[in-house]
DNA sequence: TAATTTCCTATAGGGTTTGTAGGTTTTAAG
DNA sequence: CTTAAAACCTACAAACCCTATAGGAAATTA
């Protein structure tokens, strides 16, 4: 199950999307074409998906930290994407903010932990969870940050 | 990430899932074919897999609990499968100890609770995530107890 | 100078996970 | 009939993690 936190950080990145896609569609015909010219701050995105300010303060500083957000501080400030939609996969946002997606430690490609009560080379569960560790990424890796905007009215 | 409790589940199953087999091929032979009539003890499956006794005492009473086993009490007692490994999939093991395999309560089948901040119509993580659960149970239904026993030597 | 906003760290409360304790009931074997 | 072995049951404790809050510091704009 997805955390609280990844869950919020969800909605919080649908906004933006929108805000992000806007203002690329906006630059085509002239106006302002960087998102980073025109950030979307914590206090707007509350407005759109009510939720604790301070907790999704947190939450989108680890998404900086993590590569997918840039920030301007001071009046006028906020977040805003530093690639396009497109090229932040769901799989990237999950592991900022929950960690592994592989169902064990020792089946995990980007924390992987050493199995110590069994022989992975011909361990049966071994094997089936990184079946669902593929079958998972090919979903997470393939859907990005654009799939989540897509007729989202709610 | 799976629990510990379903870790250890798997673990005391590929016991059982040899031990089933086994019974089974000497009943062809002659012997006694019925699992329910050589049960293996938690003491035996200790031995096999180091674990709290007391701790997979529980999860074994869970796995009764949820249809996957049958027990025998008293001197020579303990657990043994209700049905053929390839009738259990992995999907019910993790249900009873783990919950829901979905990612999010909105998308569950079997744990399914109604999304509050979404319209779940038009919501984009809902669908997404509905994706993800269906790769995770083309795995998890279609793998069974079976495939827990291949070639596992540790 | 004032207002706004991100940035940073610590911490508290609650819930879940993990594991323990102690006893009861059932069955088999001597 | 007694003893030993095993499942069954409930409560509880300790550790850990998730969620959220608090209180400022730093940066930027007007």
């Amino acid at each position: 199950m997805l955390s609280k936190k990844a869950q919020y950080a969800f909605r919080a990145l649908s906004t933006l999307v929108r805000t992000d896609l806007e203002n690329r569609n906006a630059g085509d015909r002239g106006s302002a074409a960087n998102p980073a010219e025109s950030p979307t701050s914590i206090t707007e995105m509350v407005k759109i998906h009510p939720m604790s300010t301070k907790f999704l303060e947190t939450i989108l500083l680890d998404l900086k930290r993590g590569g997918i957000l840039g920030s301007k501080k001071g009046k006028g400030g906020g977040y805003y994407l530093l690639k396009h939609p497109e090229d932040t996969p769901l799989a990237q946002v999950i592991r900022i903010l929950d960690g592994p997606i592989a169902p064990l430690p020792c089946v995990s490609l980007h924390f992987y932990e050493r199995c110590h009560d069994c022989n992975e080379a011909v361990c049966g569960l071994n094997r089936l969870m990184a079946e669902v560790r593929d079958a998972n990424l090919a979903v997470l890796e393939q859907r990005s940050l654009a799939d989540l905007a897509v007729s989202q009215d709610g």
